[in-house]
DNA sequence: ATTGAAACCAGCAGGTA
DNA sequence: TACCTGCTGGTTTCAAT
C-alpha cells in the first residue's frame, strides 16, 4: 500500500512540510503531478494526518513544559476524556497502560499556571507531574 | 517581539502548515509579502522551529507506540545522550525531573521490536515502559 | 506594508505505457 | 493505474516605494 517512493516523499515532507510538489519531485526524481497525486492519496487514506509547525514555546511566553500522569478515579474516565479537549494547556493526551491511565503533555507559562492546571485536574484523578528540563532528541 | 498578527499567523500554520502566504494573508487580511516577511522572520528567530507532518504509524507498519522512562545509571548520562540520536525508534527524548531522568517516545513495529529496543537501552539505565493505547487529544 | 513584474507552481486536461 | 507533458491562473520572490 505504501511503497518506497511514498516513503521517500514522506521523508522529505518530515524534513520540510512546505516543500512544493515540484521540489519534492526534483529530490526524488518524479514529475510534479505524480508527486501531487501520491501526496493527495496519502492525505485521503490518512497516512498523512496533518501538516503542522513546531513552535518555540519559551519565545511565546510559555516557559514550562511538563508531562502529567493521571490515575483517573473510578467512573470518571469518560467525563475526563470529554473535558480534555477544552483545556488549551494540554498539547497531547494519550491513554496508556500502567498504574496511571492518562498521559498528558502540557504547555504552561510558569509554576502558578501549573498549579492552576493541577487544581483543575484534581477532581478527575491523582496526578503525577514530570517537568521537562530539555529536549534531547538532537 | 511577537504581536497578535504573528500569533494569528502561527495559529493558521498550526492548523495547516502548507497554506500559501497568500491564503494566510486572506484569512488575516494582510498582503502576501507581509505574511511572507513575518513568517521568514519567525523562522530566523527560531519561533517557528520546523514544518512537519503527522503520520499514521499503524498504516506504515508500526503498530506499537510507547513511552519509556529511563532511570539512567550514574555516570552514563552523557554516553546515553550521545546514543539517543542513533536510535531511529526514538521519536522524541526529553530530560525530566523525578525518579527517572529521561522520557522517550518510541515508535515500534510489534512487541518483539519493543523487546529489542529495551535490550538496547538496558546498558544505560533501568527502564519503565508505558504502552500507548490511543490518542485522546481529540 | 504595499505594489508591480518576472519566475515559479498548482491544478487540470489529455496522452503514453 | 501510475506516470508524463503542456497550459492557465494563481503564487512566490524581490525590488522599489
Amino acid at each position: 500500500m505504501i511503497d518506497h517512493i511514498d516513503n521517500a516523499i514522506l521523508k522529505e515532507l518530515q524534513k520540510d512540510a512546505r516543500l512544493s510538489f515540484a521540489e519534492v519531485g526534483r529530490k526524488i526524481k518524479l514529475s510534479p503531478s505524480a508527486v501531487r497525486e501520491r501526496i493527495l492519496k496519502m492525505e485521503d487514506t490518512g497516512v498523512i494526518k496533518k501538516y503542522g509547525i513546531e513552535v518555540d514555546y519559551p519565545q511565546l511566553g510559555y516557559d514550562l513544559e511538563a508531562f502529567i500522569l493521571v490515575k483517573v478515579f473510578h467512573g470518571k474516565l469518560k467525563l475526563f476524556l470529554n473535558v480534555i479537549p477544552s483545556i488549551p494547556e494540554i498539547e497531547k493526551a494519550y491513554r496508556i497502560t500502567g498504574n496511571q491511565n492518562i498521559h498528558l503533555k502540557v504547555i504552561l507559562k510558569n509554576q502558578l499556571h501549573l498549579q492552576q492546571l493541577i487544581d483543575k485536574l484534581m477532581p478527575f484523578g491523582d496526578t503525577h507531574t514530570l517537568l521537562i528540563l530539555s529536549d534531547v532528541s538532537s
